[in-house]
DNA sequence: CGCGAGCTTGATGCCGATCAATGCATGTGG
DNA sequence: CCACATGCATTGATCGGCATCAAGCTCGCG
């Protein structure tokens, strides 16, 4: 008897409520997370296959984001958090003084959104930079499948602990690397994540336009241009617009340790650990 | 018979099973949180009174950390998270090259250590910066409690996802504010954390040093000191040494509106936010 | 009292912001 | 099909904020 629909199986939050919708049976081909390419950096990621069917049944709806348009934005409701199934999105932040961030990238397999779960509402925008599709999951049913299935319930924990963890590389970046060292970060993590949503590591497009990608990294558009630039005349990439080859990512990767000199935040070797702990 | 100890309760995770230890009735007084005076910003907050004492059952210990000491190092096992009952801690953070950064501060009533939930394994370093006193609450515990107290389980998605939402505050602080703003955000920040936890929210001293405020606001010491100094000749604070007094905080809330010149990152005004959505 | 850790203050220089012009695609209308 | 506009990227010239280097200064402590 308790615990029959959502909103009574979520107890007092009923501003987690799903619409009356919910019990209607989708007319859409049944999603199944078993199939999809996408599994492993999802949510339904390291589920055992005996568990797979009632977190399937989490996917709400799929839903389709044209390039330009926002998939929610800041002071929305939160309801619910994303999968990305295709496409690429920018996640932006305005402070109070008007302000405006982007916050990160977002390619096929990642999640969107749960930043939202803090406060009841979307603390940021999420905007599509391509035509996109993207699995809806509720929180509401997240919450509920999550008590009974052990799997998801820690994986909801991680998923939320690696957002924390990411946004301490971006500190970490931000306070702390000078220029090329940023650019060099970025087009290294863009390529690892290519190569893991299947594309070419070395070949991408960038999605994103150089003022975009500025505003993330802490620097104006035409230092990413010049910085660009600077890595092609020194053999480490091919760039024409938005196209990118990485020629040589063993040097990219040196730029970081070598660095040039760092002149922001933090000097190299930062504060000495004197602690003896 | 199932989930009969903590280490089959939490399933296949035998990484976050407790010692043995964990039968053994402690030998402490007994661990209230309802009459702890942080309640609200702590893990308990927004339990319900019926719940609150399987939520209490979750602080496993306490445990006091002498100043200069760590409560955990980046790559130690991930068991717990701790919630400070006084004291005061700083995080670190290092990336490969060596660089390092604090990552925060954490003060009576807030939470340590949830990051490491996404790895298994601790990501920073939580030192104190004086002697301090936490509660101790096993991971293992705090999932197998969440699965039967929904207050819990929500509390802990809120808590993860504040987190998150911190961290996107300072990387928009990293991204684009100058020096003048970045202080004038620490302080007022501060200043309303200690007000929470019951301390003068205008009369303060400073638990950390200089290159500490420095490395987690992108600064160098130098700069800190001087805007300290410019901040007190404009009569909006008093410094001496680690002791400050906020003499007119709305004109340090001036700061961020107005805030000089802002020269990195984004400029004011962002990105205009062109996308009809 | 003298030493050292931490804070303050001054002088200088560099990285990246800012301003400005050009290049290069794509789209639109005559 | 071309002239023109528009959005984005590139490149150059200049400037300013903050890092860097270098002294003093303050305070706590053996």
């Amino acid at each position: 008897m308790m615990f029959e629909t959502p909103a009574q199986a979520i107890g007092t939050a009923s501003a987690y409520a799903l619409p009356p919708v919910w019990f209607a049976p989708s007319h859409e081909p049944k999603v199944t997370c078993a199939k999809c390419q996408l599994r492993e950096t999802c949510l339904s990621g390291g589920t055992p296959p005996e568990d797979l069917e009632r977190v399937e049944g989490i996917v709400y709806v799929r839903r389709s984001v044209k390039r330009g348009k926002c998939l929610f934005r800041a002071g929305d409701e939160f309801k619910s958090i994303y999968a990305i199934r295709n496409g690429f999105f920018k996640t932006t932040l305005a402070d109070a003084e008007g302000r405006e961030q982007v916050t990160g990238f977002f390619m096929s397999g990642e999640l969107l959104g749960i930043d939202g779960l803090g406060n009841g509402y979307c603390e940021s925008n999420a905007i599509a930079l391509e035509d996109s599709e993207v699995c809806m999951m509720p929180y509401a049913l997240i919450e509920k499948v999550a008590r009974d299935v052990p799997s998801l319930q820690r994986r909801l924990h991680t998923v939320l602990a690696r957002e924390i963890v990411r946004n301490h590389g971006i500190m970490l970046l931000l306070g702390s690397m000078n220029a090329d060292e940023r650019l060099a970060t970025f087009l290294l993590n863009l390529s690892m994540r290519y190569a893991r949503s299947g594309v070419s590591a070395s070949d991408f497009v960038l999605r994103m336009k150089r003022d975009e990608i500025g505003s993330y990294l802490g620097l104006r558009l035409e230092t990413v241009s010049r910085v660009f630039s600077s890595f092609q005349r020194g053999g480490m990439i091919e760039v024409q617009q938005r196209e990118i080859r990485i020629v040589d990512s063993a040097a990219l990767e040196r730029v970081l340790s070598t660095g040039g000199v760092p002149t922001g935040g933090v000097p190299t070797g930062g504060i000495p650990l004197k602690q003896p702990c």
